[in-house]
DNA sequence: TTATGTTATGAAAGCGCTTTATGTTTTGTA
DNA sequence: TACAAAACATAAAGCGCTTTCATAACATAA
């Protein structure tokens, strides 16, 4: 393990030269500078990451806080999020920073120890007391997801409002005019823009939601099966069903399979698609019209924002919309016929 | 932003002093002590973790690298084990640096610029690289799984062997004679581990194994799917099977429900059940029998293996393997008749 | 020649903490 | 009363880098 002061001798240099040399400076000879990296690697040197921290300021990281993670409900989109930030920050030599949530403190403690550089947030609740304090402190971070429909603070978010605009349409289309809205509970802003998106349908077309088809709850596989069996066991099951998430979408199927009941026949199915590796959509028993949006990307745009970010890109620079695909596959059928 | 010289001069007191004070050393004076810490939370002093770190050596912070992150197949075990591997490690205040494989090279980094104090490895080789290059440099890792029966390194394991040979017997002694076994590549120890349970329960009974029953593949959904529907094709579909992963499960349900074969009655599943939140054993269509060991405990109890092993714990205290449990479920039932 | 840039390097000052070596005061004991 | 031991506080030396400021060598222009 050699360090800088031993290399410089090593190399008959001052620590300035080669330091300079290895951060590429244009001002060191560039005979020096190849003589220097080429001992640097046959010595098998790597500039020390804490020391390098304490002099630039700068950490070389970020930090992400897993959502809840003593809670037994862990979110199987973490993963691929995470797989598509890390690619993203790669590229850099940059890492990601984990941290188990401890509530808001786990955010203060990240950001007041300059542990990391920026922060991302996901999930945001609507006015989220997180994003206030950061702001406050004046912490760099990233949203996945917004707080309103044009927020101050940076943020990537996909289009919610018109993916399930597009696929409330697409059922109504179908002739579909009974649709449960299997939804996530309203505190998050995604599900507020997805039912936002529904309502407004149902207007354009001179229609009036049914409350009663209308749940907000935990995207869960076992509050899918749950939903699905209230509605049949009270006899009020709609002839098309729209899930926020494939968790959902996978107990629906489970308590339809149960009952006999046949997607895209008996009844269509439109779920959001979050593109997860581990649960693909297309291989469902009946493959599943999507509103697609892979939230691995997600995690990569978000990447190379906080790379930006860090070389001083201004707050508007870093503010993006996405929209997701509709896909239509064989989930969706024309609304059968009032027995 | 304060630091620990103006909050020295705001108390009147050395830095020294001060630092003793925040870090609990025996001989500062208590009252002075109070006085300290006090002041600190007053005026929201945190030590900066750069500063710390090149002091101490020390980074706080473990290492792990997502296994290959850009490759589709992203392991959604991965998610449970973070989970566990985290909450252990915010009980200290510790971190966990997430970084994207790009081969060795990254782990290499990993060590050389001390960006963390140890590193976990998951899902080991034979012989692997990985393992042999941190050893010979003499930088601290723990293993999730292990190389052979007993290593020379710090690991945490299930007892593959033993599980596999449960499952094996409970499925003879239900009268199956033809057992398939779907298991992942051969290249991993856990793969073979279980070969093993599973081949010395047939030698055990007299039997022999069918090689035309042994799969050894990734453990998708996908491949469970299309294993099956080999076997039903070319109309050697066995009594039995053996899993070794519930996402392989999965796609041999499907395959199953597809044929209208009725698991539990006309074909008996046991599968190794890793207790992942997003994909529970016992909901499926039919509830499975398992082999069951939650790979969030793994990762709670790597947790805290990290932190006895910065504490100096020596390496016979830092190999542990845990039992899998059995649980018998409806997937399981005797064997049918011949026709 | 002298003045003025250019280019390449070095010396040294931090970055903010921990910890060792050192000094000073208080307490206990003969 | 004297002196050792304990208790407390400080000054200062790092930890290993980056970067500012100064300087030397050399070329160019007047």
């Amino acid at each position: 393990m050699i360090n800088l002061k031993q290399l410089a001798k090593h190399l008959n240099l001052s620590q300035a030269t080669v330091s300079r040399a290895l951060n590429n400076y244009s001002t060191v000879n560039s005979a020096t500078k190849a003589r220097v990296i080429e001992a640097a690697n046959a010595l098998g040197y790597r500039a020390n990451t804490s020391a390098r921290q304490l002099a630039t300021g700068k950490t070389g990281a970020f930090g992400i806080v897993l959502p809840a993670a003593d809670n037994l409900l862990m979110d199987p989109h973490f993963v691929d999020f995470l797989a598509g930030l890390t690619s993203a920050l790669a590229v850099n030599d940059l890492d990601l920073v984990l941290s188990a949530s401890d509530g808001i403190a786990t955010y203060r403690r990240l950001a007041t120890t300059r542990k990391v550089d920026a922060l991302v947030l996901s999930a945001p609740k609507l006015d989220d007391p997180r994003i206030r304090e950061l702001l406050a402190m004046n912490f760099p971070f990233i949203v996945h997801g917004r707080t309103d429909r044009k927020p101050d603070y940076a943020y990537f978010d996909i289009d919610n409002y018109k993916a399930f605009k597009d696929a409330t349409r697409l059922l109504m289309d179908l002739g579909h005019q009974e649709i449960a809205l299997l939804n996530g509970t309203q505190d998050s802003v995604f599900a507020i823009d997805r039912y936002r998106g529904y309502c407004d349908v149902f207007g354009q077309r001179g229609l009036v939601v049914n409350p009663e088809l209308v749940f907000a709850d935990a995207m869960t596989e076992e509050n899918g099966y749950r939903i699905i069996s209230q509605l049949i066991d009270a006899n009020k099951l709609p002839t098309a069903i729209l899930c926020s998430s494939a968790l959902l979408t996978l107990g629906a199927n489970r308590r339809f399979r149960d009952a006999g009941i046949v997607v895209g026949r008996d009844v269509s199915i439109v779920s959001h698609d979050d593109g997860l590796s581990s649960l693909k959509t297309e291989n469902f028993s009946v493959p599943l019209t999507v509103t697609r949006s892979p939230i691995r990307i997600a995690g990569q745009e978000i990447g190379k924002m906080l790379i930006e970010q860090s070389r001083g890109a201004s707050i508007s620079e870093l503010q993006k919309v996405v929209q997701a695909e509709l896909v239509v596959r064989a989930s969706t059928g024309a609304a059968p016929r009032k027995k």
